[in-house]
DNA sequence: AAACGGATGGGCT
DNA sequence: GCCCATCCGTTTG
């Protein structure tokens, strides 16, 4: 019986909670009908690295971040895209698991309506801010709680599927950052073909 | 297939 | 003013 993740999935380092969320789903439940993706991709954010929007302290754009963990942390980057995190680490600290690509499992017409340009199926949850178009996310799901409509997370039972072992988990460097870019903080599916980026 | 640059606007080192 | 956890179409090799 799938569940969904509650507050005891949260107990972990935001380093292990970026492993685990590997291979459980995403579902949002829009105005327009209901689209999940698993989870293939992921980055963590530590509250000690300088790539971190955390690690400078608390502001406006960031404070979702120091929040609960097990809620939506939504920002506006690049004049024109948004990208989706969970917050992780307890509350006032600042840490969080950037959701860099979904693997679409349900609701893939609604996706392909939402990105019409897009051609094949792996291009169109296969990098941070796509994902975040093709689930019909928006900024006012920001602070949201993860466990209930209209967005949620499920375990990786949801759909059949086994659970990832860790040799299934590539751990490498994160994407588009210049500050503290050499640590090991990214991590995907092996040979899953909806990564954004392999080694 | 890789590299490059333009789009576009909020936040602040 | 400059930076930015991006994306995409175009150019280059």
């Amino acid at each position: 019986m799938p569940q969904t993740l509650k507050k005891e999935f949260y107990e972990a380092t935001t380093l292990q909670i970026a492993k685990k969320l590997l291979g459980t789903y995403l579902i949002h439940e829009s105005p327009e009908g209901k689209t999940i993706g698993r989870i293939v991709e992921t980055e963590a954010y530590l509250t000690d690295d300088a790539a971190c929007h955390a690690s400078r302290g608390m502001t406006k754009r960031n404070e979702m971040m120091f929040g609960e963990p097990g809620h939506a942390y939504i920002y506006f980057i690049y004049g024109m895209y948004h990208c989706f995190n969970v917050v992780t680490a307890k509350k006032g600290i600042g840490e969080a698991v950037l959701i860099r690509a979904l693997e679409p499992v349900t609701g893939i017409d609604l996706m392909r309506e939402r990105r019409p340009t897009v051609k094949k199926e792996k291009d169109l949850c296969n990098g941070p801010a796509k994902l975040v178009l093709a689930m019909g996310m928006h900024k006012n799901l920001n602070g949201v709680i993860l466990d209930k409509k209209p967005l949620y997370l499920l375990d990786h039972t949801a759909f059949g599927a086994k659970s990832p072992s860790t040799k299934d988990i590539v751990a490498t460097t994160r994407i588009g950052i210049t500050q503290d870019a050499h640590l090991p903080y990214r991590f995907y599916l092996k040979d899953n073909p909806h990564v954004s980026k392999k080694l």
